[in-house]
DNA sequence: ATCCTGAGTGCAAGCGCTTCCAGTATGGGG
DNA sequence: CCCCATACTGGAAGCGCTTGCACTCAGGAT
C-alpha cells in the first residue's frame, strides 16, 4: 500500500503539503498541487481512512438507523440516502435495529459510540429518552425521517396532511361513508406515524361534518397481507354502506384491493380505494395514492446532514417536504346506489 | 470523551494493560481485568474505532455491495447479514452500486480502497475483470451471494437446481405443458442467475423427455409487474394447452397469479403456478415455491466471512446451501381436460 | 527603500489506540 | 534451594494521517 509519505517523496514535497493538496484545505500552489495529483494518481494512492479519521476527527461516514428493510418505505429511503452519500464521498453504515431490545441497546450504547459516523439519520423510529440522550451525547448532527422527536430535527412529511389529502379526494368524489385502515394501537408506542395518519383522516371528515363510523376503522401493520386481512373484515361486514376506503400505506391499499377482488367487490365501481406512499407497485393496481417522494426524502435528509457536517453550518431553512395526489383508477365518483 | 488513558489512570494500570483487558488479547490477571472492566463501565468508556483501526489494522466493519435494495432478495439477504454482523460486533457498510457506471467505478476504485472494511460480501452482481482485480487487490476476504465468480468463493445456492425442483414438482403432478417466466436476455451480461434458473427448467423437462415450447417462455425482470405482463402474454395466447407455469422468482409468480385472475383463469384448477424464493408475500397468494432461505444465506455469508477475518483461518468446509419445496395451494394435479 | 501582508511550504507534535519487548514475580521441577 | 518457564505488567514505538506554528519570499503600500 502506498502511503502519504511515498507520494510526498515521489513528488519532492513534504507530507504536509501532500495532505493539503489532496484534501483541499490550506494553500498549495497550482503547480505543486498539479504535480502531487499526478504523482498520487500514478502511484494509485488512496488515503487510509483510519489514519485520516484519527488525525482529523472526520469519518466521512453517515450512519443510518432503521427498524427494518423489507417494507417499501425503508428500502426506498435508504436508496435515496445511499445515492446522495456516495455522491458526496461518504460511506453509509447501516444499523438495523431489530425488535430485540438488546440489539437496540447495543446499537445506541456501543456501536454508535465508537465514533464511526459523522452524522446519523434515524428512519421511522420513535426514540426513547435514553436513546435520544445517547444520540445527543455523540455530539454529531442527527436527522429524523418518518417520525418525530421533541428535540431532534426532522425532515418528515406532514403525516396527517397526507391522509387528509387522500380522504379529501374521496370526499370530493362524493363519497360519504369512508373506511380507514391504519396502524394498530400497539405500534404507536414505537412509532407515531400511524396515529398521525389516522388523525388526518379524522380531520378531513370533521371538516365536512361527517362522523366516522368506528366499525369502519381497521387495523393493520402497513403490509399487503395486513391490509388484506383488515379490508376483508371491513368489507365482509354487511350493511355499512361504505363506498370509499383510505389506507395509510400503499401496501395496505393493495391488500385491500386484493381483498375486494376476492369478495367480488369491484374497484372503483363499488369501492374507491386510496393509499399513501407512491409505491412502485401502485401502478400495477392502478392505485390512486398520495406520493410522498420517499427516495427524495432520503436524499434530502442526506444532503441536509452532510452539508451540516461539511460546513459546520446550521441547517438550511427550506426543505422539500412535498407530497402530491396521484390519481389513478382505483378511485371514482361515488356510485348512485351504494353497494352493500 | 474518555480515553484509554483515562481508564488506565483511574484503574491504576498502564494503557497497555487496559487495551489487553478490554480486547481479550494477551494475558491479564483476573483481578486486574475485573478492576479495569469496572472502571471502564464506570467511565462509560468506548474505544475510538479510528485509533483502534489505525493501530491494529482491524476495522470491525463488513462491506456489502448490492445493485439495489427494493427487490425482496436483496433486502432479505441484507437483513440476514446485518443481524449477524451486529451480533459479532461488526458494523455494516452498504455500497449500493447503481446502474451508473461512474458510481460503480467510484465504489470499486475509491470507496473500497480506503480500507474501511475487513471483508466484503458481494450480492448478486456479476463482476467485471477490473472489479475482481480491484477486490483482490484489497487483500481481504470476499464472498459472493447470488451469482458466481471464477475466482471468488461464493455461498450461493444452486440456481439451476431450484427451478429444476420447482419444475419437477409440476411434472410429478402430471403437468406436461409447462410455461416458464425468467430473466430477459439483456440481464445475463450482468447477472448469471436468470440463465441458471432457466437451465434448471430445461433440465427437468429433458429428464422426462418433454420438449419445451419456445412460445411458452416469457421474459421479465423478476418483479411482480414484470411477471404480470409476461404471464398475461403467455396466458393470452390461445391453444397452448399450458397447465403449469414456473416462475424464476416469487415476485414474478405472484404477478402471474394476478394475471391469471384478471383473465379468469383459476389457480390451481386451470393453471398451477410455482415460484422460487420463499417470499413472505407468497403466503397471501398461497403460492407453492422453492424456499431458498435468503435471510439465512445472508447470515451464513456473514458468519463465514467474519470467522475468516477473526481467526485468519480458512473457510469452513461445509455450508448450508439448502432450499426446499414449500407446497401451498397454487399447484395441483393436472386437470382431466386441460384448459384452453 | 522599508514594512507589512499573505501565499506557500516544512517541521513536528499529536490523534488514541495496539503490540513488541523487556522486566518482575511466581511457582513447580529437579 | 536454585533454575527456568510462565503469567503479568509497563515502556515505548509506532499506525498514517492532519494541522498549528514558524519560516521564507514576494509584491504592494507607504
Amino acid at each position: 500500500m502506498t502511503s502519504l509519505d511515498d507520494v510526498a517523496k515521489a513528488a519532492g514535497v513534504s507530507a504536509a503539503t501532500v495532505s493539503r493538496a489532496l484534501s483541499g484545505r490550506g494553500n498549495v500552489s497550482k503547480a505543486t498541487r498539479a504535480k502531487i495529483l499526478a504523482v498520487a494518481a500514478e502511484l494509485d494512492y488512496v488515503a487510509s481512512s483510519a489514519a485520516s479519521s484519527l488525525a482529523s476527527g472526520r469519518m466521512r461516514n453517515l450512519g443510518v438507523i432503521m427498524p427494518e428493510l423489507h417494507r417499501w418505505f425503508f428500502n426506498t429511503v435508504l436508496t435515496g440516502i445511499s445515492a446522495e452519500a456516495t455522491r458526496t464521498g461518504y460511506d453509509v453504515t447501516l444499523y438495523n435495529v431489530t425488535a430485540d431490545p438488546e440489539v437496540r441497546q447495543e446499537i445506541f450504547g456501543a456501536f454508535l459510540r465508537r465514533r464511526r459516523v459523522d452524522a446519523v439519520i434515524v428512519v421511522a423510529l420513535e426514540l426513547s429518552d435514553w436513546e435520544e440522550r445517547e444520540l445527543a451525547r455523540l455530539g454529531i448532527p442527527v436527522v429524523i425521517i418518518g417520525g418525530s422527536s421533541g428535540t431532534l430535527p426532522g425532515v418528515s412529511i406532514d403525516d396527517a396532511a397526507v391522509t387528509e389529502l387522500a380522504t379529501a379526494h374521496l370526499l370530493e368524489l362524493g363519497h360519504e361513508v369512508l373506511g380507514f385502515i391504519g396502524g394498530a394501537e400497539q405500534f404507536d408506542a414505537d412509532y407515531k406515524v400511524p396515529s398521525q395518519r389516522r388523525a388526518g383522516f379524522d380531520r378531513a371528515l370533521r371538516a365536512r361534518d361527517i362522523s366516522s363510523d368506528p366499525s369502519l376503522i381497521g387495523e393493520a401493520d402497513f403490509t399487503i397481507p395486513g391490509g388484506f386481512h383488515a379490508a376483508r373484515q371491513l368489507l365482509g361486514t354487511p350493511g355499512t354502506g361504505m363506498t370509499g376506503l383510505v389506507a395509510a400505506s400503499d401496501e395496505m391499499a393493495i391488500g385491500a384491493i386484493l381483498a375486494a377482488r376476492e369478495l367480488g367487490i369491484r374497484v372503483p365501481e363499488d369501492l374507491s380505494v386510496v393509499g399513501v406512499d407512491g409505491h412502485e407497485l401502485g401502478a400495477l393496481f392502478e392505485l390512486t395514492t398520495v406520493d410522498q417522494h420517499a427516495q427524495n426524502q432520503g436524499a434530502t435528509a442526506a444532503k441536509l446532514i452532510l452539508a451540516t457536517v461539511e460546513s459546520e453550518d446550521t441547517y438550511p431553512k427550506s426543505l422539500d417536504r412535498s407530497f402530491d395526489l396521484l390519481v389513478r383508477r382505483s378511485t371514482a365518483r361515488v356510485p348512485r346506489e351504494p353497494s352493500a
